[in-house]
DNA sequence: TGTTAGCACTCTTTTGGGTTAAGTGCTAAC
DNA sequence: GTTAGCACTTAACCCAAAAGAGTGCTAACA
């Protein structure tokens, strides 16, 4: 069913209307504040016929309509301007990068601040542990008797540190020797591909098997288990929308937002190639709260992806602004990480 | 002004009940629950005095009394009995520590993990990072023509990376040099031993003088500027709690939880050689969230203290329950720290 | 045939008063 | 010093009435 050119201009002020105000939308608005060349009567029946087709919903018979999930998805994809950031926003985002680029984790730190402080939502960024990322340098050394160090820096700067058990016997000279000989097998790789072959070379470390192993599975627990950093920000922002009364929702809201699994698993596999990826309501994915919608964007490096940041929040979200906020981020974040590499 | 000790017992009563009901309590409450021997009008005149002295007062002339701020400190340092843990929460508390030992971060994320299961508030965790710290590895590699990553490694496991510039026309050999050159000097060193020493020894290290000053810099960034970790789990935590219905208070109290800075303002100073440090109601600092408790405890390796972990929640707070679960957990990581040494 | 004015209908929100319940402070007696 | 008794205060509750918001429907109109 197609919707004519004025349903879509009705759904548009009714969703813009929500959006702003956070009210139910009723016919009288709808001709006063956008179309004053029509009656509320008209309206009326254009808003029911809207209901009919599930765009629309009333909480009771006597309220104003709001919109549906389905609203806001068609809003996003077809109905929304597109927004423009101010000259003062422009200058917020480049100044909270100012000088702090000297370390992934700040610029990540420092995107979500400000992600979080324009738009006025919750805002999360995840950094995944890449199979593709190449092992730069790696170095074991004795930290007590049989105890060690082992220090691994890849190539997207990402740093691993563990402690891991050696033979207590093994002399300094040894263990110097082992953790030359791992290096140079290693360094130059990529973590998947060392992982894979893991099998294959593992005879030629023979005289320091256990090391190796310990290499072998500190390598696999950060790809595997370990998979990806996240940084949030705002996570109080959510009590300034109205929906958001409600204690309940706020709690399974945090034990979202304030969960490294959770959120990791909720940004893992987002939108691969897409700039702007937009989640509305939770419903397919099991880790999404309730009733929230997320608008991701990714980041990379190189050319290769290396996670997303974005904003979580209500379904009566600002996307406008957020995309927006979202894409200038993206522009200058996209700099920075040129410029290093 | 002294308190008899009957008015002592009844505050206590009036301070118990109240942080197991969240009510008023009145005088009828007490001559029922607690002392069936005197009537509630001798109660009355009562708690009527110990409002007068300040440890009481009501919301309006017909509830019942509510403790103060004073009345609070009163009852930790005096009136309180000593909890005890149940067998099953020692064997919680165990539990969580099993197995996760290799990696200092992930014992403090545990730890508070389980206070805030156990407790039902939100804890959190604070690990400074120490002028006293030893540098036990330092390394520099290039990362691009004019870049590269600075490792330091210390004795508290504190790693610290950090991209810093370098002169393009520099050889790979001569970095080599050079990092090994400020190794040998650094090695060995407490950090603020260093940081001490910089302007005597810079003419040493004339010739490598640019990177010199980049470490050095580092170093301070690391000790001044940036001086902590901490963790925090349970956030949502505070919204179980009747006190905290009012959205604004959960902002609040969300905005120093959620941030770093802050977190480390109000944990730095805490109670240096008690075990545990009971900060009441917030008037005094101005990191504090308003009417809140933060009881901490300290934790230290080989007789250092290295950082203190605790919860924060409403005044009107279990002590009793808190207190037991952070010895609980103190004995227990005791054990574990002494065990990695 | 699409649009509109008018109106009855529904449901929520607000208001107000009257009752109930909780708890106190005071007084007089023990 | 303790207690029973009672007047007083205040919040909480209930219920009914009124007001307000918004709709759907119908009949008239262009």
């Amino acid at each position: 069913m197609k919707l004519s050119d004025r349903k879509k201009k009705i759904l548009q002020y009714v969703v813009d209307d929500y959006i702003s105000t956070a009210q139910p939308v009723s016919s009288k608005v709808i001709t006063e504040k956008y179309m004053q060349d029509i009656s509320s009567a008209t309206v009326r029946s254009e808003l029911a016929g809207l209901e009919e087709m599930g765009y629309l919903s009333q909480l009771h018979t006597s309220s104003g309509r709001v919109p549906s999930i389905e609203a806001y998805k068609f809003y996003v994809s077809e109905l929304m301007d597109r927004g423009q950031l101010t000259q003062a926003e422009l200058g917020t985002i480049k100044s909270a990068f100012k000088g702090h680029a000297d370390n992934m984790e700040k610029v990540v730190q420092n995107a979500v601040k400000v992600i979080a402080e324009l738009t006025d939502y919750t805002s999360v960024a995840y950094t995944s542990h890449n199979a593709n990322d190449k092992i730069v340098k790696l170095d074991i050394f004795r930290n007590k008797p049989n105890q060690a160090l082992l220090l691994i820096v890849t190539e997207q700067t990402l740093i691993r540190d563990k402690f891991i058990e050696i033979p207590e016997m093994m002399s300094d000279a040894q263990l110097d020797d082992a953790s030359r000989f791992i290096g140079r097998a290693f360094i130059g790789k990529e973590l998947g591909e060392i992982m894979q072959m893991g099998e294959i070379i593992a005879n030629e470390f023979d005289c320091y098997r256990e090391i190796f192993n310990s290499v072998m599975s500190a390598i696999e627990e950060y790809i595997v288990k370990d998979n990806g950093e996240v940084a949030t920000a705002g996570e109080g922002k959510i009590l300034n929308h109205p929906e958001y009364n409600d204690s309940q929702k706020v709690q399974n809201f945090l034990s979202v937002v304030t969960s490294k699994d959770k959120l990791v698993e909720l940004l893992k596999d987002n939108g691969d190639n897409i700039e702007i990826n937009i989640k509305i309501g939770g419903e397919d994915s099991a880790d999404m709260p309730k009733d929230c919608s997320l608008v991701t964007a990714t980041y990379s490096a190189s050319g290769v992806k290396i996670g997303s940041y974005g904003v979580i929040g209500p379904l009566r979200m600002d996307y406008q602004k957020v995309v927006s906020v979202l894409e200038g981020v993206g522009r200058i974040l996209e700099d920075i990480l040129n410029d290093k590499k």
